[in-house]
RNA sequence: GGAAAGUUGGCCGAGUGGUUGAAGGCGCCAGUCUUGAAAACUGGAUUAGUGAAAGCUAACUGGGGUUCGAAUCCCUAACUUUCCGCCA
């Protein structure tokens, strides 16, 4: 959520800043919103003040067992006005915070112009992909004859976009989650977090799904709780309305969860494979530090991200999104990409985003400075990795001319195997 | 799922419907004292909205109600604790 007064007092500039996005946003209507609300709040406030001091005189008159009827009934009219005005104004505030909650983030000043993907910046690619000299095939595939993923049960048993991994898909994927963890555990020096995969709508709203984002939600019908589409979602809420301590900026946490996704609107994208789930696993990254330090933290983030990649000889590119393909909360994301041979480019398999202090605002997650005075935080957070598009990769890039494919160095030992056959 | 009790400031904890933004204690910050520290003493300190400012308004888990006036009474939701039931 952007900052009222800021928005108000820079209409302009602020419409301009967000031209770049997608979606559209109408600020004539918060600013018009925003001064009906401090009209009415003036003249509500101001009637308080004289209800006040009239029920102090009250008070008074009682305590000399004097006649009060008079002012009584005065004051009982002037609580009718008050109520009145209390609705009004808070169906405003209502109103004003529905429609400042739906604003997107302004892009950060470094962030490429641009309308959708084709605007982004590759910063840098890292390895190169294999030259097979046979016909490579796509993981799922290769996990039909292998045997390790079983589409037509996991429709059986639920249906469109789930996967059963079976046998050694089983073990890649529980091997990569646990891989991923302890290197950013003991390596990149976060802390684990194992949250609730179900969320309050508190939550939701605090990291930015809500309120705009509500059909891509799995939402849970008995209790009004909504499934994870994200580790972000119950990790960055740990600390709402909190003020953290100078000396522990920056937390670092990173978590696994299952995350799940309605997938609206990507009806008939990417219908094979692991790629796009209504579940799938991600090992998530999460930062909050002091404004001061945001930006080097978001390379640190990206860097940690990208060392598993590293770690498992995947080719990868990382690239900056512009204005217009960046996620609704976002002032600056990088994407990294894995090359995956199946779609004979790289597929996203991390976002790496700064989001300043947009769900610091939303959540009310602050820290005390130097002086003593309490600030939002910048929140961060970033993939490291999503798991299922790593174990697609990993099938594909390391795929051998019979079928079988090599487990990377570093998933050995977790594995418990070097190859799967 | 049933029954009961509870939720007050950074923490503990008082609070008969009428100067209670909220006693007291702990902790915190500054000062005095001290070679330095501790102790003691003195003083200070919530957040948000609104306003040029003085100030005003709001907040005692959230929401609603009663009342001229609610931390205090009523309803409701969430959470916590205990007992019962069920259960990995």
């Amino acid at each position: 959520m952007l900052d009222l007064k800021y928005v108000c007092e820079n209409l302009d500039a602020v419409k301009k800043a967000l031209s770049n996005r997608s979606g559209k946003t109408d600020l004539d209507e918060i600013a018009v919103l925003a001064q009906k609300r401090r009209d009415i709040l003036k003249e509500v406030e101001k009637d308080k003040a004289a209800r006040n001091s009239a029920t102090g005189d009250i008070a008074k008159l009682k305590a000399e067992k004097k006649d009060a009827s008079a002012l009584i009934a005065e004051m009982k009219a002037l609580g009718d006005k008050i109520k009145v005005l209390d609705e009004e104004l808070n169906a405003v505030e209502a109103d004003l915070k529905l429609k400042i909650l739906s604003v997107p983030n302004i892009p950060s000043s470094g962030v490429p112009v641009g309308r959708d993907e084709t605007g982004n910046v590759e910063v840098r690619r890292v390895g190169k992909p294999a030259e097979f000299k046979f016909a490579p095939k796509a993981h799922w595939d290769l996990g039909e004859s292998l045997n390790i993923f079983d589409w037509p049960r996991a429709a059986k048993i639920s249906g469109a976009r789930f996967t059963v991994y079976k046998g050694f898909g089983a073990r890649l994927e529980r091997a990569i989650m646990n891989f991923m963890l302890d290197t950013h555990i003991f390596k990149n020096g976060y802390t684990e977090i194992f949250p609730p995969f179900m969320v309050n709508r508190d939550s939701m709203t605090g990291t930015g799904q809500l309120p705009k984002f509500e059909e891509d939600a799995f939402a849970v019908k008995n209790n009004g709780f909504f499934l994870v589409p994200t580790a972000e979602v119950p990790v960055t809420n740990l600390h709402r309305d909190e003020v953290l301590a100078l000396s522990d900026l920056p937390v670092k946490y990173c978590a696994y969860t299952a995350c799940f996704r309605a997938e609206a609107g990507s009806a008939g994208r990417d219908t094979r494979g692991l790629i796009r789930q209504h579940q799938f696993n991600k090992v998530e990254l999460v930062k909050f530090a002091r404004p001061e330090n945001s930006y080097d933290e978001l390379e640190s983030l990206t860097a940690d991200a990208e060392s598993i990649l590293k770690a498992l000889g995947l080719p990868f590119r990382t690239v900056a999104l512009c204005t217009g393909d960046m996620g609704f909360s976002s002032a600056k994301t990088y994407d990294i990409e894995v090359w995956m041979p199946s779609y004979n480019r790289y597929v996203e398999i991390s976002s790496c985003s700064n989001f300043e202090d947009f769900q610091a605002r939303r959540m009310n997650i602050k820290f005390r400075d130097e002086d003593g005075k309490t600030r939002l935080v910048h929140t961060l957070n970033g993939s490291g990795l999503a798991v299922g598009r790593t174990t697609a990769a990993i099938i594909e890039n390391f795929q051998n001319a019979d079928g079988t494919v090599t487990v990377p160095d570093a998933l050995r030992t977790y594995m418990g195997a070097g190859m799967i056959k």
